[in-house]
DNA sequence: CAGCCGTGGGT
DNA sequence: TACCCAAGGCT
């Protein structure tokens, strides 16, 4: 056959059928589609998150949860502690939320696009893909790999996220018929390993030949993008109080809100620079308070700049509200979410604990 | 529709 | 270092 008259879609599957990356929650090429529940848990952990970090999350899911019903029966304290660190949390929530609407008819997960998208935190981008990988349905699969890719395929100037419609049109127009999984997962692999955002290696691209942009010769100009918004920083502080309890060190933990800033997590209290410009200032308790140093991290849409408080009084406040005495021991199971995290060693560090 | 919502790795 | 960005969803 010549080559030349292959589609898109054609060169793209031998393409991965040849090197389609081994991962954890994938069936290779040719052999049938995995468990819908590890390609839904997967595609949730992976929306905005990397390959390399989600790995270690699903191993830990996938061992203490083995199926959706696991999954719809657990505590919710331990499932948003299990998922600690793997951030935008709202995924976790709506995880368990989804895991238990499925448990309820049966714990089978819908088989079309259109149903999936009815579940909590599923979009369009994870309803394609789980339609697509889990049950074989034709779906357009589009991530933000399919769309650099696709923008360069046809040159498509418009900036994103203008663009979107067009790079719909165009993805659906080389979607395959059957294989569409496989197709949204080469699209993927291509997008991750060779048709990167710099750089992109179009020597071993199937699909050079008919690339615009890469006709054009400067393929790594598209897709074309709006400028970023400028991240502001905001200052905070943070309480680090510790009580002898039963003859083992404690610390006292918070329950965040369930929505917003690390919505649903613990955390070490604060005075409320998640929820203004800035912190209040405001103590949770009486002092005395010495300070521990601080800590700089970077959030989605803003900076953070928290100073820590050790309560350095001989006994701990009486009037500290809601929250739960941690024992030191075993602080790295509370699930603290990395800022909170990061203070905790501060803390630790500067009490003499521990590293 | 644009802002909110984490984190770690790559350059 | 500072910046970019990733298998997005929700409101």
């Amino acid at each position: 056959m010549d080559a030349s008259r292959e589609t898109t879609a054609e060169r793209l599957l031998d393409w991965y059928d040849a090197h389609a990356r081994t991962l954890p929650w994938r069936a290779p090429p040719g052999t049938p589609a995995p468990d819908p529940y590890r390609v839904w848990l997967s595609e949730v952990m992976l929306q905005q998150t990397t390959v390399a970090a989600v790995k270690e999350y699903f191993a830990k899911f996938t061992r203490l949860w083995p199926s959706v019903s696991d999954l719809a029966t657990a505590p919710d304290e331990e499932v948003m502690a299990a998922w600690a660190g793997l951030g935008y949390y709202a995924r976790a929530r709506n995880l368990l939320a989804c895991a238990r609407e499925v448990a309820a008819r049966g714990g089978t997960f819908p088989e079309t696009e259109a149903e999936l998208r009815t579940l909590p935190g599923l979009g369009p981008y994870t309803a394609a893909a789980v339609a697509a990988i889990a049950f074989g349905a034709r779906a357009v699969v589009v991530d933000a790999n399919v769309e650099r890719v696709v923008s360069r395929l046809f040159a498509i100037e418009t900036p994103l996220p203008a663009s979107r419609p067009e790079i719909r049109e165009r993805t659906d127009d080389i979607t395959p018929q059957a294989r569409a999984g496989d197709f949204a997962q080469a699209m993927m692999d291509l997008g991750s390993g060779i048709c990167t955002v710099r750089e992109p290696k179009c020597l071993l691209c199937p699909l050079s030949e008919m690339c615009a942009a890469r006709a054009s010769g400067d393929p790594a100009r598209l897709p074309v993008k709006a400028p970023k918004k400028a991240k502001p920083t905001r200052t905070g502080r943070a309480f680090w109080i510790e009580a002898r309890i039963a003859g083992e060190d404690h610390v006292w933990l918070v329950r965040r809100a369930g929505k917003g800033m690390l919505g649903g997590m613990r955390a070490l209290p604060d005075d409320g620079w998640a929820a203004r410009q800035d912190g209040h200032g405001e103590d949770l308790a009486q002092g005395p308070w010495e300070p521990a140093g601080r800590v700089s991290h970077v959030f989605s849409h803003f900076a953070l700049d928290l100073r820590l408080a050790i309560h350095a009084g001989a006994s701990p406040p009486e009037d500290l509200g809601e929250g739960e005495w941690w024992p030191l021991e075993k602080l790295d199971e509370a699930g603290l979410p990395t800022l909170f995290a990061k203070a905790a060693r501060l803390a630790l560090a500067h009490t003499g604990e521990d590293a």
